[in-house]
DNA sequence: ACCATACATGTACATATGTTCATGTGTTGA
DNA sequence: TCAACACATGAACATATGTACATGTATGGT
């Protein structure tokens, strides 16, 4: 398979959005269903303006939709398909995980 | 779906790594089979010293292996799992795509 | 009208990241 | 042994990224 340039950055991109702990939270709480940012704040345990600018993020990457009701604003993953490479995706780099130096930042819960 | 921070931070740093166009391509690639550096060089189109710098990455984290023949150096996937994650995260970020405002980072507008 | 709630946004900043340039290391062939 | 080839590594650098702090905006209750 390979990629020509334009394709590998659009593609890069999406997974850009998968790839950081905080954003990689969010979304696979929001598997679950649509989530108030209030919600998701306590579901990943980070700062109000922390979530919200993610969450602007991937609003723009169009992962995620958002509908206002009353003084909350519900958010929702984009469709099935995310869902479903999201699911993948934490299998699959789990099961890499097995016997692996790891000496990349896995780890410090803790930030 | 509920992920642990440790547990997030793990699956992000895997994923962290295929969230790169150079990367990614360099990935892509080796789906088709083993490829030494210079193959690799040319099939991504950047400078040996970067794909050197990626490569040593990549083999940090786990995802690709190396063997030495003769002068070169054969480059090859981890595993079959890898392969599919790769295949998979490109199929369903492409599709994604489809009517994205998609204002961030380098691609192609489809509306 | 006022205020609390719920969320968004601007700014600043420390850190992470990817690339290039220069140089080092290992291997083959003459 | 020497030269070229193939690749790795170190350092420097510009840019991107994620978070916190401060503040802005919209909604609902009283």
């Amino acid at each position: 398979m390979r990629l020509d340039a334009a394709t590998a950055a659009s593609v890069a991109s999406t997974l850009q959005a998968l790839a950081t702990p905080s954003r990689l939270r969010i979304l696979a709480a929001l598997r679950e269903g649509p989530m108030s940012v209030g919600e998701i704040v306590t579901a990943v345990d980070l700062e109000q303006s922390a979530v919200s600018h993610q969450l602007r993020l991937l609003r723009t990457m169009g992962l995620v939709e958002s509908e206002r009701q009353g003084r909350h604003v519900v958010y929702s993953l984009f469709d099935d398909h995310l869902s479903a490479l999201i699911e993948q995706a934490v299998h699959h780099a789990e099961h890499l995980r097995v016997g692996i130096s790891d000496r990349a930042r896995g780890d410090s819960p803790d930030r």
